[in-house]
DNA sequence: TGAATTCACTTAACATGTTAAGTATACTCC
DNA sequence: GGAGTATACTTAACATGTTAAGTGAATTCA
């Protein structure tokens, strides 16, 4: 009853495509083996990765929007808006309205926003270090500068 | 009232980590760049990105356990769980239990779910061919390998 | 052999991802 | 200057991600 199955590559033959070895795949785990050692220690400090990706973004930048935001955290909208409810709540961040764009809301860190910056931003320089140490700081900039070209390679049409 | 924040970096100091071009974040976007021509099509067939890993993991096997299959999908088993009743109860995919221990589930595809690989896994190719073309078969063959390299280097530790 | 531990899931709770639709404000152009 | 359109979110609905706790079946080992 084993029925014969559509593996008709050779073993070493098509290593790229191979079943579970796509490149999605690959950046997925590759990605995952870094935020391996990050959401622990943001979890000690209360924060989600996506969190801490906004307030690092508010951190960087006095009164922002939230579509500058969205693109600079890197996040959909909607996901958006429910963490800045959330970081609101938790008197992390400030919204306020744009007087001259009645749509549009601004957002600064409070100041328990910037203490919290400031506590969590020595670890995560910390965690960078190791990883730049442990796979060496060449190699890292060769990953950076190809997965910088692929991105950027697979968007030129959505422009 | 503009603040002077901690923007005291130079500009072209340090590219690696200035603020939103982290590795975690570089892979993200390489990742959404992928995915953004993967999902318009799985959406066309029904399948959402994390059905489709677990129909291939199945197509690719006879009779795999669930956490098999979590290894092979990359997916973690409470999310595993869920997929696994959706599919289950569109008919895709056929859950046993394994007389030999009788804690683990065995699935496999059902007809339905067969035929369904058959029609995606073109698709699926030609985007993944696509891909190969636009990039180049020898930088996504680096690119691939670093990021191999990478995984290994940061996963050593953990076991 | 039976109490303690491990294993293979499953449930629960909350956060985010993804797409589509909704709402209010701003803009455009006749 | 008002209909039509575009912009900037927000809501809604469903799927998945993440962690912790729960459950029942195997295993271990005193």
């Amino acid at each position: 009853m084993v029925k014969a199955r559509k593996d008709t590559r050779a073993l070493d033959d098509a290593p790229m495509r191979d079943f579970e070895h796509s490149l999605p795949m690959a950046l997925l785990k590759a990605r995952e083996a870094a935020m391996t050692r990050f959401r622990p220690m943001l979890r000690d400090h209360g924060l989600t990765e996506q969190q801490w990706r906004v307030i690092r973004a508010l951190a960087d930048s006095d009164e922002i929007d939230a579509s500058e935001l969205a693109r600079r955290s890197f996040l959909l909208s909607p996901s958006l808006t429910r963490i800045l409810r959330n970081l609101e709540d938790q008197r992390i961040v400030k919204r306020s309205s744009d007087l001259n764009d009645q749509r549009r809301s601004v957002f600064v860190l409070t100041g328990k926003g910037e203490r919290i910056f400031s506590e969590v931003a020595p670890d995560s320089e910390r965690l960078y270090a190791e990883m730049e140490a442990e796979f060496g700081l060449a190699r890292l900039g060769k990953l950076y500068d190809l997965l910088a070209d692929f991105t950027e390679a697979l968007s030129a049409g959505d422009r």
